[in-house]
DNA sequence: TTAATATACGGAGCACTGCTCCGCTTTGTC
DNA sequence: GACAAAGCGGAGCAGTGCTCCGTATATTAA
């Protein structure tokens, strides 16, 4: 079953002080650790970092993906609020829709087999997945709903289905000169256009 | 350092008899297994459907991209040979490309965990990559030169990214409703077209 | 302050996997 | 049949995920 929820959402109210204390250092380890070794990097690694045992680790995090989940959730939700305000602020919905997805980019790319782990890649990682999903697809929707009221596309895609295909397309070796997501996206982006007429 | 390797084309001449049985063995064990399985099964569950030890199954293919290449050597072949003869039967050269794009997403999708394998993910997959680069990689770039040509492509993408940005979008569990890799891979395609002028 | 209890900690240990190494077996040859 | 070369098998080591439970600590009550 996939673990749903906010560990650290509730800043620890009656716990005990050392177990607040280990799930904040657990929370800047694991984010140093994910940096230099990526999302997959050995627990124990984590918990070394940490100074804390194995137990511990998994006790607040039971699976790979609350880690994850708990070290990225502000980006996510700053992406997520991100939706709105570009639909808002940008002259045409498509135009909004395309500065977010640049902006999902973004995050994904700079977070070391992060694109990979979203992909229900089959580790631990499933909660993680779930969760992306839950959070993004419907901000995506409204960006894609707006741009289709506004005949700026014509396909008839599906938040879901885009949402994964970007992620898919950054899946990869970062800083590989050879290949930009960028590029591709960017040409699934242009896909969307409506048929000329 | 990868292994370029060929160990079945040469058919084992010269070799024991015992080595030419083996090989031939771990090669419908393994066909077998990456079904059940995928492609990143444990080796020792290859080896064990073969009936030879551990020592056999990496002699004969030092690496997992060894024996995965082996395995599909056949089908990558027809997919590159396939790209040629398009080009000659297709009303146009993008319509080539764009049958050719679905013969491989075919293959890809239908083997399990070989469209993450060949993106070089890491394990011991490079060789494996590498292998499709440099076989499908000019065909792609064929097909696509003759595209811009004809002037059916606006774009100037370039084979590889093109031909890693389709096996990055077939990542994935496999049968899931929710996620068709080829809807996506047509809004790409479409992507390419000039620009209306 | 001290005692009692719930809470949390730590890491040994098991299962699984990749890969190597080397003594033993089989094959081909004379 | 004897011999050397070729090949085989699997024990064993290292890395990893995850669990389990004896021990330590924080908190509360007295």
């Amino acid at each position: 079953m996939a673990t749903t929820g906010e560990p650290e959402e509730r800043p620890s109210r009656g716990r005990r002080a050392d177990a607040r204390r280990n799930q904040q250092a657990l929370l800047t380890a694991a984010a140093k650790v994910f940096v230099a070794s990526g999302v997959d990097a050995p627990i124990r690694a984590i918990a070394a970092e940490a100074g804390v045992g194995m137990g511990t680790i998994y006790r607040h995090f039971p699976t790979r993906s609350d880690l994850v989940i708990a070290v990225y959730r502000h980006q996510v939700e700053a992406c997520a609020e991100a939706g709105p305000r570009l639909l808002a602020e940008a002259d045409s919905p498509f135009t909004a829709l395309r500065r977010w997805v640049d902006l999902f980019v973004d995050f994904l790319v700079t977070k070391h087999g992060l694109a990979q782990a979203m992909q229900s890649g089959g580790g631990g990682f499933d909660a993680l997945h779930a969760y992306f999903l839950d959070r993004l697809v419907p901000v995506c929707g409204q960006l894609l709903d707006a741009s289709v009221e506004a005949g700026e596309i014509g396909s008839d895609i599906r938040a879901f289905e885009l949402m994964r295909g970007i992620g898919n397309l950054c899946v990869g070796r970062e800083n590989d000169p050879d290949y930009d997501p960028r590029r591709l996206i960017e040409l699934l982006l242009r896909g969307l256009r409506p048929p000329r007429s």
